[in-house]
Parts: C-alpha cells; sequence; structure tokens
RNA sequence: GGUCCGUUCGUCUAGGGGUUAGGACGCAUCCCUUUCACGGAUGAAACACGGGUUCGAUUCCCGUACGGACUACCA
C-alpha cells in the first residue's frame, strides 16, 4: 500500500518570489494533483536576519494569482502544522538533541573568529577545502575534543553554540534522483554542517529534514541548487532512523539567464526588460518597485502555461494546456535534466493565444480599465467593439485600447509621412462626396454598408478606391494603419465619421 | 581549486544504434488582406570535440572542452 501523495513548496520570505520558484511550486502542484495527493505550503522562515515583512503574503498572492493554491499553508493549517518553521521552533532542538545523545552530532563553541583563523591555517597549509570536518574537528573547541565537565559548565553558562552534525570520515553515500538517477558522494567530501544556529533557530539542513517527516512528504521536488546538500540530507534520514520513509528527491534543472550565463537571479529583475516576478514588488526600504508579469498584462493562464514547458514536456506536440490539462499530462520522467534558458519572446507567444481565444466579453473589462486610466468612461459595448476588433492583433490587453484610443478620442493630428504621401486631390474629393452622402444616411450602419457606400463614391467620382484608401484612414483615425476600418466607421457610425472626414478637410488643406 | 550536475537548430525541445534528425518560438520569403496585424504556406537553422564498442554511432562507454550549481551559524 503506498502512502498518500504529499509534496511541499517551501520559500523562505526574504524577498519577492523569483520565477524559478514559480515554477517549482507549479511542478510540485502539477504532480500532487496528478495523484490525488496534497500540495503544501510551508514558510523556512529560520533565517531571522534576512526575514523581509510582506514576503509571506506575496507568496500568497503569487500563487492564488496562478491558482496554484496549496492545499495546507499557514493561512488554511491542516493536521501537521504549524507551517511555519519559526512556530516549530521547540521542535527542532528536540530533535538535534536526539542526535547528540546518539552520538551523531556535537556541540561546538569555536568563534566566528576561531573559525576564520582555522580556514586560513588551512588554506596556508595548501588544504584544498578548508572546511569543519571528519579531520579538522578534532582541532576545534567542541564536544568531541573538551573534556565533558567543560562541555557542561559552557553550556550551564550560556555561552553561544552550535550543534553539528558528526559526519562519517568515509563512506559512499548513495542518492537516488528521479530527474537524474544514482548519485555517489563521497562523505570525506561533506562537512560537519550546523543543525542548530547558536540564535536557538535550526539552520535549513535539519528543519528541512525535520518538518518533510513530520509532515509526511512522500516527494521531495526542489531546485538542482539542492542537489549538492541532498547527501547530508539522505544521512539525516538516516541518522534519526527514517529511512524506511524517507522521500523520493527530484533535483529540477535550473532557470538560466537569456543572454550570457548563469542561473536567473532576482536581480535581473528589469535589467533584461521583462519581469522576473509573478507580481509587482514594492522594496518597503527602497521605495523601487520590480515589476511582475500580472502587471506587465500576462494572463495566469498563459503564465502557467509557458512555465510547465520550462524544463518539462508532454512528448507530443500539443503545446496550448489548461491547468487541468497540464494536471493529467505532467510526470516527472518527462523532466528534462539540462537548464533552461527563459526566453521572454515564447511568454509572449503563450499570452498572444490565451488573449485570442477569450471571448469579447471576458476582455471588455481590460479594455474599460485601460481607459479609465487614460481618463475615459466607455461603455461595456463600445469596450466589447474595441476587443473584438484588437484581441487578434496584440499581445497584451493595455495593448487592445492602445491600439484603438482613436475610437473614443477623435484625431487632432495626422501623422505627417502619410499626410505627405497620401493625401491628395483625389483623396479630398472622394472624402468630400463622401461626407456628405454619409450625412444624408439612414438605417443600421454595419462595417458592410460603409464600405459599399465608400466603393459607390469612389466610382461614382471615378476614383479607384485603393489609391485613396489610406488617406480616408488618415482622416478618421489620424494614422496610416490600424484595425479594420469598415469595422472602424461601424463602431463610430455615420455621423461621428462625418465629421472627423470634415475636420481632417478643414486641417489638411491641399499644398498648391 | 574541490565535489556534483549537465551539453540536439539562436531559444524551448522530440527522438534514439541504420531517420530526408521532428515540432514550437523567433527570423526570412510568399499567399491572403484596398493598411498594419492575424491566419496559411515555404525556407534558412542543430546532434560540442576526440577516442573506443559496433557491420553501423547523434544515440552506448571513456576522455577532453565548455556551461552550471554548490562549497556560510543563507535558504
Amino acid at each position: 500500500m503506498s502512502r498518500e501523495v504529499r509534496v511541499r513548496f517551501a520559500p523562505s520570505p526574504t524577498g519577492p518570489l523569483h520565477i524559478g520558484g514559480v515554477r517549482t511550486a507549479l511542478y510540485n502542484y502539477l504532480f500532487a494533483k496528478k495523484y490525488q495527493g496534497k500540495f503544501i505550503l510551508r514558510i523556512e522562515d529560520t533565517d531571522q536576519a534576512r526575514y523581509v515583512p510582506g514576503a509571506e503574503m506575496y507568496i500568497k498572492d503569487s500563487l492564488d494569482w496562478l491558482g496554484i493554491t496549496p492545499d495546507e499553508s499557514p493561512w488554511n493549517p491542516g493536521a501537521v502544522g504549524p507551517y511555519r518553521q519559526s512556530e516549530r521552533k521547540p521542535d527542532y532542538m528536540k530533535y538535534a538533541l536526539s542526535l547528540v545523545e546518539k552520538g551523531l552530532a556535537y556541540y561546538a563553541f569555536d568563534t566566528a573568529e576561531e573559525l576564520e583563523a582555522m580556514r586560513e591555517r588551512l588554506t596556508a597549509a595548501r588544504v584544498v577545502q578548508p572546511q569543519y570536518n571528519s579531520i579538522t574537528r578534532m582541532q576545534m573547541k567542541n564536544s568531541l575534543t573538551l573534556p565533558e565537565d567543560e562541555v557542561k559548565e559552557r553550556l550551564a553558562s550560556g555561552e553561544p553554540y552550535v550543534i553539528r552534525v558528526k559526519i562519517p570520515r568515509k563512506e559512499e553515500v548513495r542518492l537516488h534522483d528521479q530527474i537524474r538517477g544514482w548519485v555517489m558522494v563521497h562523505s570525506s567530501t561533506l562537512d560537519d554542517k550546523v543543525l542548530m544556529k547558536s540564535d536557538g533557530m535550526p539552520t535549513y539542513h535539519l528543519a528541512n529534514i525535520v518538518d518533510d517527516h513530520l509532515m509526511g512528504i512522500t516527494h521531495v521536488i526542489r531546485g538542482e541548487e539542492w542537489l549538492p546538500s541532498a547527501p547530508l540530507h539522505v544521512l539525516l534520514y538516516r541518522y534519526f532512523g527514517w529511512e524506511d520513509t524517507m522521500p523520493e528527491f527530484a533535483h529540477l534543472p535550473l532557470l538560466l539567464k537569456p543572454d550570457g550565463n548563469g542561473k536567473l537571479s532576482k536581480r535581473d529583475g528589469d535589467r533584461l526588460g521583462f519581469p522576473v516576478f509573478p507580481i509587482d514588488w514594492k522594496n518597503e526600504t527602497t521605495g523601487e518597485t520590480a515589476s511582475g508579469f500580472r502587471e506587465q498584462g500576462y494572463l495566469p493562464e498563459a503564465l502557467l502555461n509557458f512555465l510547465a514547458f520550462l524544463g518539462w514536456n508532454p512528448g507530443d506536440d500539443r503545446e496550448l494546456f489548461t491547468k487541468e490539462e497540464l494536471i493529467e499530462a505532467f510526470s516527472i520522467e518527462r523532466i528534462g535534466k539540462a537548464g533552461t534558458k527563459f526566453d521572454i519572446a515564447k511568454a509572449k507567444w503563450y499570452n498572444e493565444q490565451y488573449l485570442r481565444a477569450k471571448s469579447d466579453a471576458e476582455l471588455a473589462p481590460y479594455v474599460q480599465g485601460s481607459a479609465e486610466k487614460d481618463g475615459f468612461q466607455i461603455s461595456g459595448e463600445t469596450a466589447e467593439a474595441i476587443a473584438a476588433l484588437t484581441k487578434g492583433r496584440v499581445s497584451f490587453p493595455a495593448e487592445m485600447w492602445q491600439e484603438s484610443r482613436f475610437i473614443v478620442i477623435a484625431p487632432e493630428k495626422f501623422d505627417e509621412q502619410v499626410v505627405s504621401k497620401k493625401w491628395n486631390a483625389d483623396a479630398v474629393q472622394v472624402l468630400s462626396a463622401y461626407q456628405e452622402k454619409l450625412d444624408s444616411f439612414e438605417g443600421q450602419f454595419y462595417a458592410v454598408t460603409a464600405k459599399l457606400l465608400l466603393e459607390s463614391t469612389a466610382e461614382a467620382e471615378g476614383i479607384k478606391l485603393g489609391k485613396v484608401m489610406q488617406a480616408v484612414r488618415l482622416s478618421v483615425t489620424g494614422l496610416g494603419a490600424g484595425p479594420d476600418l469598415m469595422e472602424i466607421f461601424a463602431i463610430l457610425g455615420p455621423q461621428e465619421v462625418a465629421r472627423r472626414i470634415r475636420f481632417a478637410l478643414e486641417s489638411l488643406p491641399l499644398a498648391q
């Protein structure tokens, strides 16, 4: 009988969640849902110095926006809470001490200066990797080297100490990773990592193992940056006697910068012209805002789809997946091994696909919102018409309004390049006649109606419509290019079109 | 430096001992369009290198190169 699948996303609230973290969360979510398991959010706030207020809510808001809401979290706790490590503080010392009792960990009293001196001494002695390990620990101040009485005395006097894990001298540590297969590391390359810090808080390594065990985590899906410390984690499971329920590991390939080298970092923010955060993040100390995908106009379902394909693929040619389809298709076996460069052009393409798939009614509020920011109130009807006209031409919702604001705002200036090239006697002749016909027009004014009327006008004047078409567009929109002109006429209505044409005729006298 | 991980078109990737090495983004050309886009079609574009193993390696093995992660009382 296999256990219920339980996975966790465990960010530390040290700032805004970056997009790589979002992908990790997504993969965890997809995996959990695929197997009808639970997706847990655990806040790893054991580093008091780096704690950033607001980061927790940012994480929650980001996940909510993308629809990858945890089944258990600080905000909807399950049975294994609390879900913030700072609130689980008493547990960790207990577990660390159990290791000390078993002789698998020890107290260490070395000061920062002493540690630094040790590293310098080792470096001077040409030791390739100066570290606190099975060899050097015998020259340091710890419960392995100090007399028992002195250790007790130091502890009783309240002297600061840490608890370090005792890594075996010679041992091959084997670790199975679902993406990379078996990974072998020799314990001699590992150091005696700190488990409990002198402030009484656990380090990531201890807290992570204890919590994953206590929370019944079955699969650890996390970034590749954790692979080097995974052998230590395996060792800890063994030391605690939890090997039989040790989770499966899957270390995800990293998200890389699109330019140059290295992993995509928070600093890359707006440097590269695209966001690396899911939603806007305002830095309270500097007052600066790092932009997010949401505010840039990315639709959550598009970003989700894009993110899923960064390092994973379904094995066939399909690329457009709803969240439900992703859940159905997802598997750890199909996650790639190599790092993935972040290509914003593809994200944009996904956004276009999802934008076009939306109904005009769904898009209307976006148009109304943009208009309002611009200082205009427009009706739902107009907004829908604009959406219909522009959604196939743009990448982001806000561009629909930008593409068509001349519908609401009559042009006062005209594109000079188009004026000089296309504004001529023929155009003036056709437009003069057309505006008169529009004035006397009665009945429903559809796009085809507008077109028929324009065509017959040009014909009556003996002028090829194709020669003056751009001038017609110019007179009504002020521009040389844009959405289907006749559809625009239909939205404006005959009177408004006629009025604009007259304004253009007055504003643009023909040069003699 | 050390340990670990990786390497198919510019990018995301499929594939896998014998293939015209497939798709997508982007790019180019053409078609559609009385504009610009959308859409459609076509095209250019890749198995890092060197050794093995094999009748045959892009695919398996080893090495090299290159890239990346880690190397804190940070996660």
